[in-house]
DNA sequence: GTCTATACTTAGATAGAC
DNA sequence: GTCTATCTAAGTATAGAC
């Protein structure tokens, strides 16, 4: 299953998400794709059944990292240093491993609703976000949560960035980790 | 000017963003529009060029509003109440006046990015950033000050908002004044 | 100010040869 | 596994009648 073969498959994924965040989802065409990869498109369709194939191919990876990660979280005790991290450790993924596909997400709202995404990846976030959040019941509480994770993405937004640099990640990390402390 | 004439032109706007609200800005064509306001394709050419030039009609009204909002801030003391207050009055705006504005421009970055509104428009929120920021220079400061803009608009978003209700407007606002007060 | 009709382009997708 | 060739549908936009 690992052996050799050809990587076309995967060289496809790597192209298809450059572009998708470069220029959105639906300014994409295969024939862009294909032709930055020097094949044509109907070499797409065999690796791919359809365009949205790519799409959700890429996520189910992001996905599957967050179940690692609630799987993790729903096994420990439910004290503020799990909760911290959480936060930790999903920074961890998105800056290592996800960051593209985060940004895509983020960037390309009507996409992901068209394509059904929502409903598996938003599970996952709500899972994650009553692991990190103290107190669900309360709305300042439940927002300062959501705000700690918006932290450690902000930068890949830059609607919401105020059109201005990322944070530092580490800056980031810490803004993040004191949203979700206990309040004095 | 403001005589009565026909009101077709903003029956376009309205529809217009509604549709690119709910399905997206490249998943909504023009015939969609027509129909919806049973016109036909070539009528909505008599009134808008193209079809960003829709887009850019929706736009320059919030690029004025937040102008206004700078006026009134930059003849302001640099104070925290001055601070606080803009964000009150930019909570007002977007929630009154400028809600499914914003919610499209929030998930459709990559249109916004085609389109070239991103340079009005993110010269305008970084000037506001300045001036509700007390410190631009500590990255954590400014990254709370984000945080407490993204706050006011979270509900906006699907993916950023964790797939979950929007928070009520009072507490958003409470959440964001604490967020740019001065530290203990 | 709105219509009918249409030109032009590109998209996603498939069939079948190699 | 990749190609050529082609289909069908839809898009934006324009010309010109009413």
């Amino acid at each position: 299953m690992a052996g050799r073969r050809s990587d076309t498959r995967e060289r496809i994924q790597r192209v298809a998400l450059e572009l998708f965040v470069e220029q959105g989802y639906e300014n994409t065409s295969l024939r862009e794709i294909a032709e930055r990869l020097a094949v044509t498109k109907a070499a797409l369709y065999y690796h791919f059944r359809t365009k949205e194939d790519i799409v959700d191919s890429l996520i189910s990876d992001l996905v599957d990292a967050l179940d690692e990660l609630l799987d993790w979280g729903r096994h420990q005790p439910s004290t503020v240093e799990t909760r911290q991290e959480l936060l930790r450790r999903f920074s961890a993924v998105v800056t290592d491993r996800f960051e593209p596909v985060m940004h895509f997400i983020q960037q390309n709202v009507p996409a992901m609703k068209k394509l059904g995404v929502m409903h598996p990846l938003g599970e996952k976030l709500r899972a994650l976000f009553q692991l990190v959040c103290a107190d669900v019941d309360d709305p300042a509480a439940a927002l300062r949560t959501r705000l700690a994770f918006v932290a450690l993405v902000l930068g890949l937004n830059p609607i919401l960035g105020g059109a201005q640099a990322a944070p530092p990640p580490d800056v980031a990390l810490d803004v993040a980790l004191e949203l979700v402390a206990p309040r004095d």
